[in-house]
DNA sequence: ACATATATATGATTATAACATATATAGAAA
DNA sequence: TTTCTATATATGTTATAATCATATATATGT
């Protein structure tokens, strides 16, 4: 069987799987660095922001972090100065702010795609009722 | 090296890997199909409506529609008739169509959450101007 | 006879997310 | 002072899905 998404009402499960946003943690991720330099760790807080529950997983956050590094789109420094463990300080580039442009117009057309989806779903089904689950 | 996106132009190669919409070619199936019943070369073809280029890969449009037929949303029997070789044609189910009611709601959601990003995208970067790779 | 269009299917590889843990620092509470 | 929690980063493992490659077969056009 497959998984359910959940969506907003934790008691409806649809089986749609439309859950995963494939790679949308990289844009949220650069463009939160633009706003601010920060750490993983706060950036997972913020992630909520972009509809990431509970900020995403740790692993998929850390992971794409440090892929962006070695791909040259942000650089990190350690941070040991303050409370509690050391943190990796993050800021985008200047190739990471072409990256965060070259995202938003990729985002502008999958927008695009989806609405046409949506569209063409209002017109064969839009307005029959729905069988509640 | 990370692979690009190429999107419009194929002159133009970013870095988005914004390619992908996870997922997004079984609503496709589900509606063309609620649409007009008919098997998967013919879906190919209407797939690039969707934005699917040269109707997606052959293999991920054949693989999807057995994975719906085996979850029960939609059927499916021979065509012999004809020419050509025997098609497969698929029709969608009752609980098919509310497959396609539930990834709509979601797929509504996601495009508030892509226009959250874009709007967000604005007000920190959007005026200022793209260096041209 | 050979190429092409139609039609379905499957094997193999790669990319990504999801799930599970491990490690370490520091402050608060008991 | 022991324990709990929050902070902070990291990695191993598995599951899922897209991509790439290829195989098979029927029919038509040249």
């Amino acid at each position: 069987m497959q998984k359910m998404c959940g969506q907003d009402n934790p008691k409806h499960q649809c089986h749609c799987q439309g859950t995963r946003m494939e790679r949308f943690i990289q844009p949220c991720l650069l463009l939160l660095l633009h706003e601010k330099p920060t750490h993983g760790y706060e950036l997972m807080e913020s992630l909520k922001e972009f509809g990431f529950e509970d900020g995403g997983d740790p692993g998929l956050v850390y992971r794409n972090l440090r892929k962006l590094e070695e791909e040259g789109f942000v650089t990190s420094e350690w941070e040991t100065e303050g409370t509690g463990p050391a943190k990796r300080l993050y800021s985008v580039t200047d190739t990471g702010i072409d990256l965060i442009h070259s995202w938003s117009a990729h985002i502008q057309s999958n927008i695009n795609r989806l609405q046409y989806f949506l569209q063409r779903y209002r017109n064969s089904l839009g307005s029959q009722p729905k069988n509640e689950e």
